[in-house]
DNA sequence: TCTGGGGTCCTAGGACCC
DNA sequence: TCTGGGGTCCTAGGACCC
């Protein structure tokens, strides 16, 4: 299929593709820094995550070599275990890994002044502006990556496309170090021989919805009816459909700006379990501290108040409330947390695995308010 | 296998208002 | 007597991402 034979579905603004989007993504980040602070560790089947004592928790990030057990990120340290039992683990210097990532997004930040940092170990950035064609997109990113290596030692895999959902696919496609380009009028023959999980926001539960019509690949999505994606997938379904089509979603305003945070929350899983409501506590007070300090770095105010209980046999709660104006105040976390709490005083605290707390509904605080604020 | 922690976005129902 | 319609805010839960 080509770009051409897809217009009926397409107004002619879906159909451009004039920008020029570099995605980065460090390979295997966490696991990356801790090789080359510790070379004896680059041949051997490393993971960070998890506690290396009792064998609880989870995969944070894994290098390529535990990879090759089946071992990746979100698996229980257990079953990692069981795959590979001579397997490294480590629990993270994550101040570390926070000082490397900014000095990475001042590298990139030097080679386009528009760019939006998609968490620690990722990036996009504009090169509409800065190159005029893909195969000068090429050089610069070539260039880029030898300037990651030669300043931290790390490997990227890098995705440019006209998009910034193309061109986080693109770099999927080849890792670890790798270099795609998808132009314009690649797009379809790009796009329809990958595996319907390759687009970000299609997991597990959303695969195997697609499998029951017989949707393996983004091909067999792009073919299905326009008419039924809707009705069968819903909204989300259908900004599937145009995705894998290579549909021109993205609205160029938006596209960079950094969006405001929309919550701050801490939760705590107890892998020793409480006897009483009152060590519990000390744990939920010291929760609400790190929270309202947060807050108050990024000079906000919030709303909404957030609790998080997770029962031993994973059940979980959320009781949220929200007061009638926004709010600074510790005091009011904590008298509101108590409350919502309540519901659940008739369980035995030892059987509670998860707590947790939530401040959302956030607005920054202007100069004005903070006025008020100091004044009463 | 026994499942972290920090987030975002979406859905669906109910309350309430005009 | 059998009951509109739209908008917005709130709450609970769930999928998903890194």
């Amino acid at each position: 299929m080509t770009l051409a034979n897809q217009e009926v579905y397409f107004s002619e603004k879906e159909q451009t593709f004039d920008s020029i989007i570099l995605y980065m993504d460090l390979d295997a980040f966490f696991a990356a820094v801790e090789m080359r602070e510790n070379p004896e560790l680059s041949d051997v089947p490393l993971v960070v995550g998890g506690n290396p004592k009792t064998k609880q928790g989870v995969v944070s990030t894994c290098n390529y070599e535990a990879r090759k057990y089946g071992i990746h990120s979100g698996m229980p340290i257990n079953q990692a275990l069981q795959l590979c039992p001579h397997l490294t683990m480590i629990r993270g210097s994550f101040k570390l890994y926070n000082e490397v990532s900014k000095s990475i997004m001042k590298i990139l930040e030097y080679y386009s002044p528009t760019m939006k940092v998609a968490g620690n170990d990722e990036a996009y950035l504009d090169l509409t502006e800065v190159v005029s064609d893909y195969e000068e997109a090429r050089t610069l990113a070539v260039e880029l990556k030898d300037d990651i290596y030669a300043t931290e030692r790390l490997t990227c895999s890098i995705g440019i496309a006209p998009t910034k959902i193309l061109a986080k696919i693109a770099s999927e496609t080849d890792k670890p170090d790798g270099l795609v380009i998808v132009k314009p009028l690649e797009i379809a023959d790009f796009m329809n021989p990958l595996k319907i999980t390759i687009i970000p926001g299609v997991g597990k539960k959303s695969a195997e919805l697609f499998s029951k019509d017989k949707i393996f690949t983004c091909g067999d999505l792009a073919k299905f009816p326009y008419q039924l994606i809707h009705q069968k997938f819903g909204k989300y379904g259908l900004k599937t459909w145009k995705l894998v089509r290579g549909y021109n979603t993205e609205k160029t305003e938006d596209k960079f700006l950094n969006s405001e945070r929309k919550s701050i929350s801490e939760e705590r899983t107890f892998f020793e379990r409480y006897k009483t409501w009152e060590e519990m506590w000390i744990q939920i007070d010291s929760t609400i501290d790190t929270i309202i300090a947060r807050m108050k770095v990024k000079h906000m105010s919030y709303k909404t108040i957030t609790l998080k209980i997770r029962f031993k046999n994973f059940e979980t709660y959320t009781r949220a409330h929200s007061l009638s104006s926004y709010n600074t105040s510790e005091k009011h976390v904590r008298t509101v947390v108590q409350k919502l709490l309540e519901e659940f005083e008739n369980k035995k605290p030892e059987d509670i695995r998860l707590v947790g707390v939530k401040i959302s509904n956030l607005r920054k605080i202007d100069n004005s308010q903070k006025t008020l604020t100091q004044f009463f």
